[in-house]
Order: structure tokens, then sequence, then C-alpha cells
DNA sequence: AGCAAGCTCAACCATATGGTTGAACTTACG
DNA sequence: CGTAAGTTCAACCATATGGTTGAGCTTGCT
């Protein structure tokens, strides 16, 4: 999982998080967990144009989160969960370094209080 | 953790995922995980002016990653390590909703191959 | 008092983002 | 064959983002 961690690109990192960072994209994600869903499925429920949704699910495609499959004339999206394993190997790993940190502060805290600001 | 993910608004996770989107905000929050820092401290290694890791720092701010505490003309800044957590809920809580979701279709594909696409 | 340190603020700029609409393309179907 | 369905593409627009520079404000030091 640290491998993981440290062999996550900038940039890789970028894409992935900001292709979380947006509610639609959220929704988009959620719901592919349940089924594999078209781009007019994905669409419908959203509050904006189907292009504007296609545009979305590109950021996913691009993240990785998402991959797509043509079948005729309809694009079948299905989740990537490999993508996903990546921000949150990066989240965790860190986490607990920052988890580690917190229980140190409290430490100090509980034996020198006047050390702890 | 359910509930955590659950009562975060839509808008908080925009603004956390936003936040870690950046190479730079990334790299100020793992040097926070060691010990607090100034505005200067967090801007020092970064290849921009102190005036753009400044508003690197606003946004960890708004985000409620960082918290800042003005001591005289130092700014100093340390983690909020409850925010991570709540993306990291987030991210968990699907995580495992996918992760169950692969199983499914592994076992499908199983004991149907032909089903399985 | 005077000056340097540590930041913020405002103005500005280029590019990215997120949305729209209308036209076009491919595929399915009667 | 003709037409509807499912999407993409291109052009366009408004606003956000990420950076710069220069000025200004507090605070600390001598």
């Amino acid at each position: 999982m640290v491998e993981l961690a440290k062999n996550l690109l900038a940039d890789d990192l970028d894409e992935l998080f900001h292709a979380l960072a947006h509610a639609a994209r959220r929704d988009m994600l959620i719901r592919l967990a349940e089924r594999e869903l078209t781009i007019g499925e994905l669409s419908a429920p959203l509050a904006m144009s189907l292009a504007a949704a296609s545009k979305h699910v590109k950021i996913l495609e691009a993240s990785g989160l998402v991959r797509r499959t043509v079948q005729g004339r309809r694009h079948v999206c299905r989740l990537q969960p490999a993508a996903l394993a990546s921000a949150a190997a990066w989240l965790k790993f860190y986490e607990r370094h920052w988890n580690e940190r917190l229980d140190a502060l409290e430490d100090l805290f509980r034996t020198d209080p006047t050390e702890a600001q």
C-alpha cells in the first residue's frame, strides 16, 4: 500500500482528486457502483445537458476512475476501482501518519501540559 | 463512519477534494504532518512566490484541513486531521461498496461466465 | 525612531473549468 | 431507405484557478 502511494505521480493524484471534487462526478461514481450505465443514463438525473454530463464522464475516464466500452450507439461506462484505491491509499498512508502525530501530541499533553502549546 | 460520510455536504466534499487536487497543497499537508509551520516555511521549498503559497494555505484553511494561529507577525499553520478523516471516510465508505461489487462480479464470473459480460 | 521581517491585499494576466447550444455522425429500427 | 436514438464535437460564454508584481500593514529588533 505504501508502494502504491509512493508510485503515484503528482499529476495522477491531481487528476484523481480533481475528478472527485465535483458533486455530479461523485454522484456518477456512486451510481456506477450499482451497475454499468450509459452516458444517457448517467446524465438523466443531473441538472445539466447531456453534453455537459459527457464532459464529466471524460474527466472520470482521464482520471482512470471509469472506463467506457462502445456498444453500438451506446457508450457503456463502468467503474474502475483500482484508481479509486490509489486515492484511498494516499489518504490512508498520510492519515495513519497524522493519527500517529495526534497520538504523540495527546501523549505529550497527558505527561506535560506545558509543552503541548 | 457511515454517518460521517452521509453528513458531509456536497460543497464540503467539493472543497476538500479540490484542496487535495494540487501537488503544492498536498506537499504542504505532508510537511505539516511533521510539525507546525509558518506561511514562510510552507512556501520556501515551493517554486512559487510567497503570495501564491499564501493563497494555497487559504484554500487549505477553507477546506478545514489546516488551521492558522497568528503569533505576532508569524502565521503558524497546523494540520486539522478531522477534515482529512472526512475525505477518507467518504472514500472508505464507497470503496467498501465497490469492493463488494467487485466480489459479486467475480462470483458471477466464477459460477456463470456467460452472464458476466 | 527606524528598519527589516512576515504576511496580506489588490490588480492584473493566462489558462482551465463548467456550462450552453446547434450541427454532425453512427447505429438501430420500421 | 428514412428517421429516431445516443453521443460527440465545436464554438461560445462566464467564472474560477493559479500565478505574478508592487504596495501596504504589523510586529520585532537594535
